[in-house]
Formats: C-alpha cells, sequence, structure tokens
DNA sequence: TCGCGGATGAACT
DNA sequence: GTTCATCCGCGAG
C-alpha cells in the first residue's frame, strides 16, 4: 500500500471541469471492500461540461445523471453496452451538470484482487480503460453518489509522488464533440488506454 | 498495431 | 426501437 496517503478535501478540488480533469492525474483512488483495500494512481481522464453535446448532462437532469448535479467530488456510476460500469466525479456546484470520467489507472496495491476481479494477469491490462478499471475496483452503480471527498468505500487521495506530465488529446468513443481536446492523460505511461496514433499526435501539438 | 463487429442492458424518445 | 463516454477476439498488414 502507498505510504502518506492523504484524503482529498473538496476544497482542494479545483472548481472548474477542466482543471479539475487535468488535476485529477497522478492523484490516488482508493477503493475499501470487504477484500481489502484496493488503490490506484489516475492516470487518464475525460472532462464533460455543461452544454456539451457529448455529455450526459446535456439534455438536463434525469434520474441516471442526477449524481453530475451534485457538489463536485460526488461519484457518478452508470452501466453502458451492457458490459461496462463507469466512474465519473462531479465536478461542479450544485444544480450544474458536469463531471470527469476516470478513464485508467496504474495499480498501486491490492493488485492480486484487481487480477481476481478482471480474470487477467497483466498489470497493464488492468485498469487500462474506464470498463476496465471499475471491474478492477469492484464499483458499480451501488457507488453512485457517494461522497469522494469523505471517508467510505471509494475516496480520493494524494500523495508525496511529484506531479506527472500531462498531454492532451480529443476524447475516446464518443459521437458528439468529437473535437474538443479535453481528455488527459500521464505521459509516456503503460497504463493509459486508446490507440498509440492518438497520443502521438496529441504530443505534436 | 490497427480496425472491425458482436455481446448485452438500461435510459431515453 | 434506438442509442451508447466499451471490451474482447479475430484477421490483415
Amino acid at each position: 500500500m502507498p505510504l502518506q496517503l492523504k484524503p482529498v478535501t473538496r476544497r482542494a478540488l479545483p472548481k472548474d471541469t477542466i482543471a479539475m480533469a487535468q488535476w485529477l492525474i497522478g492523484c490516488v483512488l482508493v477503493r475499501e471492500t470487504d477484500d481489502g483495500i484496493l488503490t490506484g494512481r489516475i492516470v487518464e481522464t475525460e472532462a464533460y461540461l455543461p452544454d456539451d453535446a457529448a455529455s450526459h448532462s446535456y439534455r438536463g437532469q434525469t434520474p441516471r445523471n442526477r449524481s453530475m448535479f451534485t457538489k463536485r467530488g460526488h461519484a457518478y456510476v452508470y452501466f453502458i453496452y451492457g458490459r461496462s460500469f463507469m466512474l465519473n466525479i462531479s465536478s461542479e456546484d450544485i444544480g450544474i451538470g458536469a463531471a470527469v470520467l476516470i478513464r485508467a489507472a496504474e495499480p498501486l496495491s491490492g493488485i492480486e484482487q484487481m487480477q481476481r476481479n478482471r480474470g487477467c494477469n497483466v498489470l497493464t491490462d488492468l485498469a487500462r480503460g474506464p470498463g476496465r478499471l471499475a471491474q478492477a475496483f469492484k464499483i458499480d452503480r451501488s457507488l453512485d453518489g457517494i461522497d469522494m471527498c469523505a471517508p467510505g468505500p471509494l475516496w480520493l487521495a494524494r500523495d508525496a509522488v511529484k506531479a506527472l506530465t500531462v498531454d492532451t488529446s480529443t476524447r475516446i468513443g464518443i459521437t458528439q464533440n468529437v473535437d474538443a481536446l479535453w481528455r488527459f492523460y500521464a505521459k509516456d505511461n503503460a497504463h493509459v488506454s486508446g490507440p498509440k496514433a492518438l497520443r502521438v499526435k496529441a504530443v505534436k501539438k
């Protein structure tokens, strides 16, 4: 388990969705389960803003996406494509629908449990991609709406590791507003998802 | 390394 | 009935 984990306070979270998506790169995701604690360093995120056609909040609040409209720092978890859960963190004030999608993490501790959860032993495949990340960390709808700036089954932390270099690209897997450069990832990190071309393109920019 | 298509379930129109 | 912020396995280059 990584040492010196300090819980992230809501006050520490940047108040702007894009700033928060960048800031989260390098933070530690902590998942407490009955079988032990799982932690991983966040290496890839995407920002979903209000008035963003690719965002679930674009057409207003619904029962599914209500967690996007909570105070920043709460989990928004949903199920998609019949196979995958997605973990997001709400990123604005109450009433504003926005969130940061957590797309990939570098496993730090609880790796054996993650391997069991995923049915896979390859370290770089455990949490590379949002669906895999949720499966590795045992995240489902039961965690939707919980406060990630408070003690509980799922929370955010920082450690003493120095800041990672962050690159930018277009987002992955969307059909609307495809040109916005709202994907952020740790440069040259093996746990980041997406095609290589996307990474190279972003670096050249 | 890439691009393709099937699986699969829930929200929304 | 359609859409979807995905994963996996497969085959081509």
